[in-house]
Formats: structure tokens, C-alpha cells, sequence
RNA sequence: GGGCGUGUAGCUCAGGGGUAGAGCAUCUGCCUUUUAAGCAGAGGGUCGAUGGUUCGAGACCAUCCACGCUCACCA
């Protein structure tokens, strides 16, 4: 606040913050608060000894029952007073339930009168059904547990005729859902869902793991050379060390390592963290399943992998289908397995196998497909294959066999020249995951490395940076090995049926408030 | 980064040169089974910021800021 601004206000009270004025909403609560207080009440209370859920409560009523006394707590979300007595509705962690209070056997009603929307309180009363028909809880104890000094959105809701809920002015600017989730989340019930959805996603994926004796293991975040994928880092700095480290970008190097120290299988679920543009689909940081497997290729993997995503739908959804974007999506096992050739003939008429860059250019011209200068023939393929077959391919779907130097991690295909043992798995048009037989001929490996830094002198930032530790590791010997990656927060949009990625994660990066 | 939009009360939004608006929320009064409770009244705004045009700007112009959608790049 500057000199100034101090000049044309009165000095603020200790109790002001000093970064904003005060509206006449929070003015009005910071007077209720001390009203509170001075009739002897603590506004802010140490805890509450609840016995219910407030949909526990609803759920277990019966009419021809003999009163039940059930104590609970939660945020008042609306209130509707009428002189002596008071309806209000408070929300918990599992729903919401009404309560009556009347002045007549409820000492604090006057206190209540000094309450608001936003404010947490506890209630101990016997549970009975309005003239209306609502399970309620007829007030006997009355606890201020927090007093809340900020207004927060009211968003009413009504049932209407044919029993579908109808929702008034909801909270929806998408600026303050995300920068105060907070209020998000107590507001709008469905976005609390959506995180327990995922946290049930994630807990499922270590089940499924686990119980097929794969270990749970962590990797540095702070890394000395980034690796394991095609992106831009974010770069920090060890004073002690006095050496540069960078944030991963993935954790596929040191996962490998640990198949070479002689685990049969380890997973890792981390935030990775990528130094490039926001959208829809991307935030800088992100959370990302690994898994590699000993003594096992891309072709178990691909069973692997669809049968864990069809338990995920079925634990997160209860059923293996899902709505997305008016397509009916089934995750039931087995999914569709096509090469990238014959789903890119499928779609285009054309085949692509044995073509040189020239010819792959020209044919990516007749399909209107636009192609950098600096492609080489594997991404070409890989343009024509994203804006082509990709987006028609709705059902979930593997495409396998793609061109080596797209893949500078994978091993060679066993039979077809050019491409590697990779597949992505698609579903509604998007892909969900990457695998692969993992590269382990260490004179191979350093191959593809010198490729990429060859890239890298050209002038192209993604390419992979050349590892000697891990090469020195991949000398060593390491197993056949099953690798893949699954994005956990597109999966999660997937199952949610969101299509932002700020809708999935409860902090999303914005840029910071003024 | 480009294109298109948006920014007005705590929330959701109207208004497009001449007194700053509505619903909900808030406050006062009435109301002891209400439920988008109701009825009557009231308060609440540097109309994103800064310049400019004008007798007069929330509106028109310029610049900036923030956000959204979208295209390009990337998981």
C-alpha cells in the first residue's frame, strides 16, 4: 500500500490485512466474530466429537423408528431463517444434510443468528423428516467450530420436475476456480470427485502392481544429466556442489538401472517436470506412471497394460465403459493391435514401408500433411500417422513398430528393418501411454545416443543428451526389459471425462496474481 | 508467440456517450417444518490499469495488464 493510497483511507485495524480494503461483507464478519466473542464464545474451536456423515445420517433413516441423537459437522452451505426458527444446510466431507434449529430447547440460537454461509459449526440433535419430505437433524446443540470471515459464491441448486438438478450462477470463472481451489472444491461438489477419482486411480495402479510383485521405488528429481525422453528442462543449481542440476524429465534411466542392479520389476509414480508450453494437455509438471519388467517384451506389456487400465476404469467408474465426447468407450480386453504402417494405409490409402524421405515428403504433401525442412523420415511418418490415423482411432487401440529414430531408447525390431518393438496406446483419438522392448545392447544404445547429440549440434534442444553412467550400466548386462509410461493425469481425463488438464490437477501453474 | 474473445457489486451477469443496473449473497423488519423459502425496505462499485478524444467516457480510440478459447510446439 503505498504513502498515497494511506493518505485517502482511514489507517487500517490491526485485524486489516493490508494488502486489500475490506468489503462491506468482511467488515460485517469480523463484527459478528467479535459479537462471538464477547457473549463468551470461542470462534475457532479445538474439536467436535462427531458421530455421523451427513449422508450416513440420511441414508440410515427410517420413518417407524424411534428417534436417533447423531452429532455432525460441516460448512454451512445455505440458510433459511423464519424468526424463531431456521433451516440451514451444512456440508461435510461425504454430502451435505439439512438442519432445523429452533430458539425453543436450543441455547445457541442467538448465537446462530451471528452465523453465515461459509461458517463450519458442529450440531449434536435427533434426526427427523420435514413436512417436505427431507431427512433433517432437529438441532439440540449448537458449536461454532470456525467462523468464516471471507463471503463465499452461493450457488443454489433445485431439483426439478423430471428430478434432474438444476444449478443457479454457478461458481465457473476459471481464473479463480483454479488460483483458490479451495473454494472450488467446497462449492462445486463434482470437482471434489473428480480428485477422489483419481486418488482411487493411483491407489488401484499400485495395487495391480504390487500384488504382481513389482517394487515401488523412488529416483532422483535432481539430476546431473536429464534423460529418458524428448523435452526441455528446467534447470537449477547445488551451491554446496556448485554444480548445475536439472529437474527430470523422466525417470526411464534410473528405473533401468535398477532392472540392472537386479530388481525383476519396478515402478515409479513421480512428478516429471518439462520446461515447454501450457495447454489443455500440459502443465510443466506432471505425474507419470514407469514400469519396466525384466525377461519381458512390448508384446506382454501390451497385456499388461490393458488389463491395469480396465481395472482402473472399473474401480474409478464401475464399468469398463465410458462416455467421452459423445463416443462410447470400451476398455474391456483385448484391445485392437495395429502397426503404424497399416493403420496409416488404413486411413490414407498409402503405404509408407520402404519409402525414402523424398518419396514419405511427397506423400505427405499429396495428404495436405505440412512437414519441417529439418524431419527426417521417421518423423514424417510419425506427422502423417498424428494428423491422419490418430484422432479416428476411438476404441482403444495399440499402434506398434515405429521408426527408429524416433526412439533413441528402444530396442530393434526383431523382423522389420527401421522400426523398433514401441507401441502407444490410443483411445479417443489421443495417446494414453508409450512402451517398449527397452533398448539393452549397450554398442546400440551409444549409437543412438551419438545420433542424438548429433541432433543436438544441429541445433535441436529435445534431443536426449548422451549418458555415460547409463551406458556404463547397460555394459554391465541388463535384461530383456518391458518398459512403459502412462500420463496419470490424461488417464485420469479420461476417466473423469474431463478435457483440461487444469481439471485434473488441484494446483495447475498460472502465473503468479499481481 | 499468432488469431478471436472477455474483464461492471462477494458470486453469476445485463447495459454500448448524459444520475451505475438485475438476481443471488449481505443488513433491517415480519415470519416456529422451510428448501432457488417468502414479503417489505436498505447498504454495497475508483465499471482491469494508464493515457487520449469529448462540455461530458463504464461505454469511443491507443497502450498496457490479467484471464479464456483456439492455432502452432510438446506427454
Amino acid at each position: 500500500m503505498t504513502e498515497q493510497h494511506n493518505q485517502k483511507h482511514p489507517a487500517p485495524s490491526p485485524s486489516t490485512p493490508e494488502h486489500e480494503d475490506l468489503n462491506v461483507l468482511m467488515v460485517r464478519r469480523r463484527e459478528e466474530l467479535e459479537n462471538l466473542k464477547s457473549v463468551g464464545i470461542n470462534p475457532y474451536a479445538y474439536e467436535f466429537d462427531r458421530t455421523h456423515f451427513s449422508t450416513d445420517v440420511v441414508s440410515a433413516f427410517k420413518d417407524d423408528e424411534p428417534q436417533r441423537i447423531v452429532a455432525v459437522s460441516g460448512r454451512i452451505t445455505s440458510i433459511r431463517r423464519m424468526g424463531k426458527a431456521s433451516f440451514c444446510h451444512i456440508q461435510d466431507s461425504k454430502g451435505k444434510i439439512q438442519l432445523y434449529l429452533k430458539k425453543e430447547g436450543l441455547a445457541a440460537y442467538d448465537a446462530f443468528k451471528q452465523m453465515d454461509i461459509g461458517d463450519i459449526i458442529g450440531v449434536k440433535g435427533y434426526v427427523f423428516r420435514t413436512k417436505m419430505g427431507e431427512v433433517s437433524i432437529h438441532a439440540r446443540e449448537l458449536t461454532l467450530l470456525a467462523k468464516s470471515l471471507r463471503p463465499l459464491p452461493v450457488v443454489k441448486e433445485k431439483v426439478d420436475e423430471q428430478g434432474n438438478k438444476v444449478i443457479y450462477d454457478p461458481f465457473s470463472d476459471k481464473e479463480l476456480r483454479y488460483r483458490q481451489r479451495y473454494v472450488d472444491l467446497i462449492v462445486n461438489q463434482d470437482v471434489r470427485e473428480v480428485f477422489v477419482k483419481r486418488a482411487r486411480m493411483v491407489s488401484t495402479i499400485r495395487k495391480f502392481l504390487d500384488e504382481r510383485g513389482y517394487l515401488e521405488v523412488e529416483t532422483p528429481v535432481l539430476q546431473p544429466i536429464y534423460g529418458g525422453a524428448s523435452a526441455r528442462p528446467f534447470k537449477s543449481h547445488h551451491n554446496a556442489l556448485d554444480v548445475d542440476l536439472y529437474l527430470r524429465i523422466a525417470d526411464e534411466l534410473y528405473l533401468k538401472r535398477l532392472i540392472v542392479g537386479g530388481y525383476d520389476g519396478v515402478y515409479e509414480i513421480s512428478k516429471d517436470f518439462r520446461n515447454e508450453g501450457m495447454d489443455k494437455t500440459h502443465n510443466p509438471e506432471f505425474t507419470m506412471l514407469e514400469l519396466y519388467v525384466a525377461y519381458k517384451d512390448y508384446r506382454w506389456m501390451m497385456e499388461l497394460t490393458e488389463q491395469m487400465v480396465y481395472d482402473l476404469a472399473l474401480a474409478v467408474n464401475g464399468t469398463p465403459l465410458a462416455s467421452l465426447g459423445g463416443n462410447e468407450i470400451n476398455f474391456t480386453p483385448p484391445w485392437k493391435r495395429i502397426s503404424m504402417f497399416e493403420v496409416i494405409h488404413e486411413f490414407t490409402g498409402k503405404d509408407l514401408r520402404g519409402k525414402n524421405e523424398q518419396e514419405l515428403r511427397a506423400i505427405a504433401k499429396e495428404l495436405h500433411v505440412e512437414v519441417e525442412p529439418s524431419f527426417g523420415t521417421g518423423a514424417v511418418i510419425d506427422e502423417i500417422f498424428s494428423e491422419k490415423a490418430e484422432p479416428h482411432l476411438i476404441q482403444p487401440t495399440f499402434v506398434t513398430d515405429y521408426p527408429v529414430e524416433m526412439s533413441p531408447l528402444a530396442k530393434k525390431h526383431r523382423t522389420e528393418a527401421g522400426l523398433v518393438e514401441r507401441f502407444e496406446g490410443i483411445v479417443n483419438g489421443h495417446e494414453i501411454c508409450n512402451a517398449f522392448s527397452e533398448l539393452n545392447d549397450p554398442l546400440d544404445q551409444r549409437a543412438r545416443f551419438e545420433d542424438q547429440m548429433s541432433l543436438r549440434a544441429r541445433g535441436d534442444e529435445e534431443a536426449q543428451v548422451l549418458d555415460e553412467d547409463y551406458l556404463r550400466a547397460l555394459e554391465y548386462g541388463m535384461p530383456p526389459t518391458a518398459g512403459l509410461g502412462i500420463g496419470i493425469d490424461r488417464l485420469t481425463m479420461l476417466l473423469t471425462n474431463k478435457d483440461s488438464i487444469r481439471d485434473v490437477i488441484f494446483f495447475p501453474q498460472m502465473k503468479p496474481e499481481k
